[in-house]
DNA sequence: TTGACGTATTCCCATATGGGAATATGATGG
DNA sequence: CCATCATATTCCCATATGGGAATACGTCAA
């Protein structure tokens, strides 16, 4: 088997520097096309491939407007992304590096009542 | 040219689904390769070489302790991911909506003036 | 209808897998 | 040194790109 399509899920979109690049620029306010690929460097064809594997997993939202497409952030959908790494923020949040001290804290008392005990 | 290698970065070490799994079961405590292996029904140089992908992207730390290798979450490195989604928590936070309504008001103010003064 | 402009799609290729199978490497107890 | 258990590495293959080039579509104006 091979890796998994970028269209598969949020993470694997989200994987790619470009759109990752494409959705801050989107942010502000909704883009066409052409905007994309002139302010990000890429060429039309290539905006365009990454615009729609971003719409495939939700991530953006398009308009017609005449004869352009006007491509909008929908941000909602990076939340499952924000939710999943923030189960783990504990882990690098300055209030774990306090509990992580009360852990050390708890095994030192245990060590010295056992070696009082014996 | 082909899609970036899973080594590059965070993002797309964490793109594939049984990776973000390991995170997961590593988070409580630290564990063997055949403990992520059994636990998660992969093979083991399956195991093995999704710990190495995350070992290169500085997302878990290895402990030596016989023949056994310990694989522990360093969450630390999650917190990338979670800062970069988390700039746009405004467009699914509920503050956002109740923002936008603010907005919404103040068009509507703006609508009426004019039509006032004119 | 035709021309022009904005987008999407199709082809093609080099690249990087993820997983299974087989094998090499490492550490430990006898 | 040998057998065993725990891991890592190597091969091989099917698959999915991301980007460039060329081209098809779509909309609008004259």
């Amino acid at each position: 088997m091979a890796r998994s399509a970028t269209t598969s899920d949020v993470f694997n979109a989200v994987a790619e520097p470009r759109r990752r690049q494409i959705l801050e620029l989107l942010a502000p306010r909704e883009r066409s096309v052409n905007d994309v690929a002139r302010l990000l460097c890429l060429a039309q064809p290539t905006a365009s491939k990454h615009l729609k594997v971003l719409k495939e997993v939700g991530l953006v939202s398009v308009r017609e407007d005449g004869p352009h497409r006007l491509y909008s952030l929908n941000g909602g959908a990076l939340k499952s992304i924000y939710d999943w790494a923030g189960q783990f923020e504990a882990l690098w949040t300055a209030r774990f590096a306090r509990m992580d001290e009360l852990l050390e804290e708890l095994k030192a008392q245990e060590r010295d009542s056992e070696g009082g005990e014996k």
